[in-house]
DNA sequence: GCCGCAGCGGTGTATATACAACGAAAGGAC
DNA sequence: GTCCTTTCGTTGTATATACACCGCTGCGGC
């Protein structure tokens, strides 16, 4: 069983590569997972929390306590709207800066991942998508 | 970045895959983490716990805390052993008609993931080895 | 025999994650 | 306008995970 089975190997590679990056991070008080959110609410600017949610795939209640870690260290700010529901996320300027500060360990991270995964299982985690597959 | 982030899509798919076995497992009281740590437990007997440390690559605070859910459950037992500091873990008859009773679960689970993620990226991943790609 | 070190196992703390349930609010049906 | 449904966000709870640290225990050096 152990060895045909998809779900821990990829289990396996999650913790694997998540340690990598909490590793490169660690300097910038950031994890793997704050650096995603990050970037998502940057790269879907002006974002809902929905939409981020979709995007990264994760569950409301884990985004929601996500964000608040961001927003009280000033990363993130939530505008609630005056009207409609839908708060939207952005950076605060100390969330740009930092996310500029943690591109060389976001490289360093990618490169180090690169090398102990070998260039096919990269090139078939490169062409994953979240969203994509389901159904 | 988003586009090319390795961390991201491991992140994910792991999150996925997790999931999927989670959903599948649910009806029998486990998880996909229980379920692989039984596995391990059962392939490697008689294991000592840094051995199945190695083996599932968990961070011997965390085996230690998910070896305890399973023998308060009563399907592992840590037998400690007069002389040498090493202990063995082994499944109680218990955990091992458990885990005969999870395949059924897991065989579907693993067809939804090769499904899912279609037949490349589940061979992709089929191909790593916890261990190997160390260095 | 004593000492120190290395390794093992557990605890404290923080984060990440998900499901269930709840309350609030928006929007539509009428 | 009122009601109903859907959606949104949060909180409660449980698990998974890792790092830092601590105490214990063998084991080797002497």
């Amino acid at each position: 069983m152990a060895r045909e089975c998809i779900g821990l190997r990829a289990r396996y590679l999650g913790r694997l590569v998540t340690r990598i990056y909490d590793d490169a991070l660690r300097p910038l008080g950031l994890t793997a997972a704050q650096l995603s959110l990050l970037g998502a609410i940057e790269g879907l600017a002006p974002a809902s929390a929905t939409q981020v949610g979709e995007r990264l795939d994760l569950e409301k209640s884990t985004l929601s306590r996500n964000l608040r870690l961001l927003s009280d260290r000033g990363w993130v700010r939530v505008l609630q709207p005056e009207r409609g529901r839908h708060r939207l996320l952005e950076l605060t300027p100390a969330g740009r800066r930092l996310l500029v500060r943690a591109m060389p360990a976001w490289q360093e991270a990618q490169a180090s991942v690169r090398r102990r995964l070998g260039q096919a299982t990269a090139e078939a985690l490169q062409g994953l998508r979240p969203g994509q597959e389901r159904g």
